[in-house]
DNA sequence: TCGTGCCCATGACGTTTGTCATGAGCAGTG
DNA sequence: CACTGCTCATGACAAACGTCATGGGCACGA
């Protein structure tokens, strides 16, 4: 039987450590490091080479994603996969281009998720079924990457003007983005649009 | 010795499983019941009357302030406690007005938590230091109840007509409102306003 | 090479906002 | 009772925003 060495990397330390315990009653499964931010799984990782590392999406400093892309180049052979609450399809799409090779709700249970951990380590990939019919049924963002740009630094309800500056754009281009992403979202206004393409992963 | 039966709400099945597989291992701890979504923890509750209730705070259905509200009247013996991944300071408020004994962020140990679990049984209450050093730098809302009201409706961007309706004011009214609330908040219109009411849970 | 699509810009226009002054009705408090 | 603060309204003006037409530059595939 071959043992799978799992890196584990969750700010909450409850959910980390209540993890690992339940990770630790299978034991083809050892978790050899944990840490709580990006850079420290990163660090773990370089020192650990665990064989898969289970990273959560939302961490302070690095997210899981960012992390993933790390550890790609750093370290070829440790497997990412991605556990996350919310499960946004552009959050999926995202760390699928980054390689990572299992993209998993918090819904499932402990046990599911060492099934999931073993298929990992063997080379095969994992998708939660539900996150990927979301993100099929949203589809391909119709946003140009300049539109979504603005759209982005129009998240936080800053004016025109200084979304312009922060893009080096003219206020005049980008009223026009704005506009043009507002009217392929089918949304009122820029703010609304924000919504919308945050719902469904567009940004 | 005493046992101290608990009841386990947390949407997230990786979760709640492993919380009850580490709270197990404290031996005067016993999880009676587990639930996913407010309602079901609520009629957990009325069937098998737990010590203490922990409850996520973010749950499909009823949050779980809201099902601690319940619990207070039904289940006056109970105590309740709120575990979270984001601290918000209006959650906190909110909490500690519903009568809940604990307010804890999921970043400590397990440990930890079934020592506030104690804690809250033997009647007394915990609060997360950091959070409520949150909650009081955060300070009380400068709104009024209908600027309030009237910023939560302009949370999803909407115009000011819809919200004129949906509120029933006129919307030089609504204006108004969204003006004060935006000066009272120190932002530029009212989307940021929103956002920064929301950072500190005063909607 | 021509067309198409994205990028960026400008100018103009009407509409939507934010802001301010002002005032009426109606609590609650000193 | 006078005073204060919240609620709701109106009207008016300036600024910000959304929309449209138009045009140049650039890359890419047909």
């Amino acid at each position: 039987m071959t043992t799978v060495r799992v890196l584990l990397a969750d700010d909450e330390h409850l959910i980390r450590g209540a993890l690992a315990a339940l990770l630790a009653l299978e034991d083809d499964l050892v978790v050899v490091a944990e840490a709580a931010t990006g850079r420290e799984a990163l660090a773990m990782a370089r020192a650990h080479r665990p064989d898969v590392a289970v990273l959560d999406l939302e961490m302070p400093g690095a997210d899981g994603v960012n992390v993933a892309t790390s550890l790609r180049t750093e370290l070829p052979g440790c497997r990412t996969m991605i556990v996350t609450s919310h499960g946004r399809p552009g959050h999926l799409k995202r760390a699928l281009a980054a390689g990572v090779r299992a993209f998993v709700p918090k819904t499932v249970s402990a046990r599911q998720l060492a099934g999931i951990i073993r298929t990992v380590h063997a080379g095969n990939r994992y998708v939660d079924p539900e996150l990927a019919a979301d993100a099929i049924s949203a589809g391909d963002s119709p946003l140009t990457t300049r539109e979504a740009e603005v759209l982005e630094l129009a998240a936080d309800g800053a004016p025109v003007a200084e979304i312009a500056e922060r893009a080096s754009l003219s206020q005049g281009t980008v009223r026009n983005y704005l506009s043009a992403a507002a009217s392929k979202l089918g949304a009122e206004n820029r703010h609304a649009a924000v919504r919308l393409a945050r719902e469904r992963g567009w940004v």
